[in-house]
RNA sequence: GGAGUGGGCUGGGCGAUCGCGGUGAGGCUGACUUGUUCAGCCUUGCGGAGGAAAGUCCGGGCUUCACAGGACGCGGUGGUGGGUAACGCCCACCGUUCGCAAGAACCGGGACAGUGCCACAGAAAGUAAACCGCCGAUCGUUGCGUGCGCCCGCAAGGGAAAGCUGCAACGAGGUAAGGGUGAAACGGUGCGGUAAGAGCGCACCAGCGGGCCGGGUGACCGGUUCGGCUCGGCAAACCCCACCGGAAGCAAGACCAAGCAGGGCGAAGUUCGUGAUACUGGAAACAGGAUCACGGCGCGAGGCGGUCCGUCUCGUCACUCGUCCGGGUAGGUUGCUUGAGCCGACGAGCAAUCGUCGGCCUAGAGAAAUGGUCGCCCACGACAGAACCCGGCUUACAGGUCCACUCCGCAU
RNA sequence: CGCGGGGUGGAGCAGCCCGGUAGCUCGCGAGGCUCAUAACCUCGAGGUCGUAGGUUCAAAUCCUGCCCCCGCCA
């Protein structure tokens, strides 16, 4: 995702979900292909070190996105620092993206705005 | 061989594969304003972070601002000469300090233009003075004394204090050698000199200033002579001197699209000039007032980052201008990488650097591109990510490697 | 990206311009007052002045580098 609109869009939903490594916002989108955003903060270090955990997260999503359902938008932020790597990225992006889904599911279908 | 000084270069490498952002070619699809068009997708080729990309501390380019003038103010720089687009940078040299040396460090102009500060202690913190002390030659007062003189006495001797001399005390006065304080105290040593002393005089030494001679573009250096003998520190205190500085910054700026809601406050004109238009009077020349445009003067607002002068722009009765409050947009294109550019050779120069010739094109994103997996090698990989672009400075940094030089030891 | 402001006891601030003594309020500790607590009174402890250099006889203060925090501009 790129414009400042869709990352609004997605916080206004308020449907997040986290565990110790990620915190991740989910949504609805109007095209069919499932888009990721990212969002590190300052505290994890330098531009070097920022660069590290975004490639990261995108690597997750490049490997697991053929398995996640078509026509979603994600946040990813970053949580500890310390447990941050490429597995853990990956398999918190699975199983976040997994009970989130699940609940846009269950939720009554959202008033046109 | 050991110890050390100064400087340069480098910043993991090779390969396979799946991806990422840029760009060229080919193909497919769609759009319309049909073409060297735009958008999307596929295939394929090419290239894709740094020496500091960092901090944002200086200097420029570029862009915009109603061309930028003068005086004052404000800020910056500070040995000399050179280099440069420019600099607070670089090079060479000078001076001071440190080091056996190679070398290193230096915000390194002016304290006889002025003002100010120097706590505590100390007599005194700055051109003069004098607390303890020393002297008391000279002048004065007092005391002692009895050498001269005076008085008594023939004499031995005795007496007195008006004079001379001697001694002592005090005062006027002289002095800055010594004392002690302090971060810092008015040159040091010796001899002479004196009442005591003192550059008061002399010799040598240290320092300052002037003249002359020689060297150097210059900072400055060397020599010589004279002077008064000798005038503290702080300008990273105010300041003085010399030189420099318009401001803001790519979120600058240009274009396109989309979107919105207005409101408050302020404004001085004119008996002026020129031209045009129609009207009135007149046969005409012309005259009269009216409206409009331009200009002048006045007024208002704004710019020249501060003030004044000066100057420029806009407005001047209103569908205008200025100012304040409020409202809307956060999309696209461009600026955007060929530049004080990089590499090599030759030449000028001690060097920084410059000139000529030849070759090369080397990231251009915009929620922002370098990662995953695997194999091999080794010293097992530090600090760290372009965001308009350059030149510097500063700061961070695992290592590797090269050059020049110094000192010590050994051998020849 | 650009530009401002600030780091002083446990907390919030003075002192810096113009250099020699670090001060105020709250809090903390001890004692007093009270049957007891609060309030009040008396006394006391507690500060590498963010950090590293420099200028100076002397630096929280002046100058330079670095670190951290806060704010403003589309």
């Amino acid at each position: 995702m790129r414009s400042s609109r869709d990352f609004e869009h997605v916080y206004a939903q308020k449907l997040k979900g986290a565990d110790g490594v990620l915190l991740l916002f989910l949504a609805k989108n109007s095209v069919d292909v499932t888009r990721i955003g990212l969002s590190v903060s300052k505290k994890h270090g330098g531009a070097v070190e920022r660069n590290r955990l975004k490639r990261w997260l995108r690597e997750a999503f490049r490997m697991e996105r053929h398995a996640f359902p078509g026509g979603l938008d994600l946040i990813a932020i970053p949580l500890a620092a310390g447990r941050a790597s490429l597995p853990a990225f990956r398999q918190s992006l699975v199983g976040l993206v997994r009970r989130l889904s699940r609940r846009l599911n269950q939720a009554p279908p959202e008033p046109l705005s």
